[in-house]
DNA sequence: ACCTGAACACCGTTCAAGT
DNA sequence: ACCTGAACACCGTTCAAGT
């Protein structure tokens, strides 16, 4: 494992142990055992760090939901597994969900992250493509249905993030307001 | 206007004209006239001055979705209204709206700004049961739909913000995306 | 009650060297 | 090619005074 990568893998764990004002970069650096500026050697700038944070991240993501859809489950359960890794990522590594769904700035910027970010959704697309050809959702097209259903179940992961979720409703958690959502979209 | 609303004006059009990085407390208190340290008269921390913003920010919202349930429009209009009112100050504030809605940490406080969050949310809740009473949304209640409209809504925000959305879809914006959501959920 | 000014510990980033 | 150490300008926050 090279410096870059190392320096990745620490301020990943910086992220899940103490949130984004965790990652400084000498936090960084003392973590992976160099200097305070060595990850100036390897990225231009805390931000591009967090960027390549947030593509590997999508990478692990999109390895998963291809995982997913080669299962040998039924497309429905494919779809649920699918939105249950977003749901799950969002709980378990709330600074990194926020990396890659809360972060416009970042999510606006060239390169990799952009790049993984659609290597992802075009996963995701295609888990909900196999759920549209057992006739059980609209036939929208399959990229629509996929950007309604990704914006959804991230409004639902910040909502219930924030404390806003179970408040309004007696859903155990986002799982049941996404169900609910595709239960009103299907045609039954 | 005394200080602490004076602040909290500056603080929001620093939010607007730089970003949530150009938010210091000296830059604050500069625009306003004061000393670096007089906001820690009025605000505990940096973040409490933010929360005062987005507070300050939903109430107004909160009076939008009032004006808008109570004109003389369709119930459909004034859902289309109020998701607009959403999506229009995400795009012309997008840092103050990542205050209200991209910001876990701040949603999840106790205090005035979630009372805030809590109100608005209240009306724009009512401007689709209105909506569901013509028949035309689902008879799910209407707080769910409601945290469903509201959830879709925030995730193509975001979507559009960070350039997601007009990669995968021919819509012209977020509005659109609403739009084939609520046809869907339509009943015809 | 409200404000000021100095000070502290910290941070991102730059620069000049080192091997 | 990769890293180190000093330095710069800045920031949130604290503290001791001032009126």
């Amino acid at each position: 494992m090279n410096t870059a990568d190392r320096l990745v893998a620490a301020a990943a764990e910086l992220l899940d142990s103490g949130g984004e004002v965790a990652v400084t970069l000498r936090a960084v650096a003392a973590a992976t055992g160099v200097s305070h500026n060595a990850p100036y050697k390897h990225f231009p700038s805390r931000d591009d760090l967090l960027a390549a944070v947030a593509a590997a991240d999508f990478d692990a993501m999109a390895a998963e939901w291809v995982r997913i859809r080669t299962s040998p489950s039924t497309p429905a359960e494919r779809l649920a597994n699918a939105l249950d890794v977003l749901v799950k990522f969002g709980r378990e590594h709330p600074a990194r969900y926020g990396l890659l769904f809360n972060s416009p700035e970042l999510a606006g910027r060239e390169g990799p992250l952009r790049f993984a970010a659609e290597e992802a959704l075009d996963q995701f697309a295609a888990i909900i493509e196999d759920q549209q050809n057992t006739g059980d959702l609209p036939a929208a097209p399959a990229d629509h249905l996929a950007v309604l259903l990704a914006a959804t179940a991230h409004g639902l992961i910040n909502a219930d993030a924030g404390g806003r979720l179970r408040r309004r409703t007696n859903w155990a958690g986002v799982g049941d307001g996404l169900q609910t959502l595709i239960k009103l979209l299907s045609n039954h």
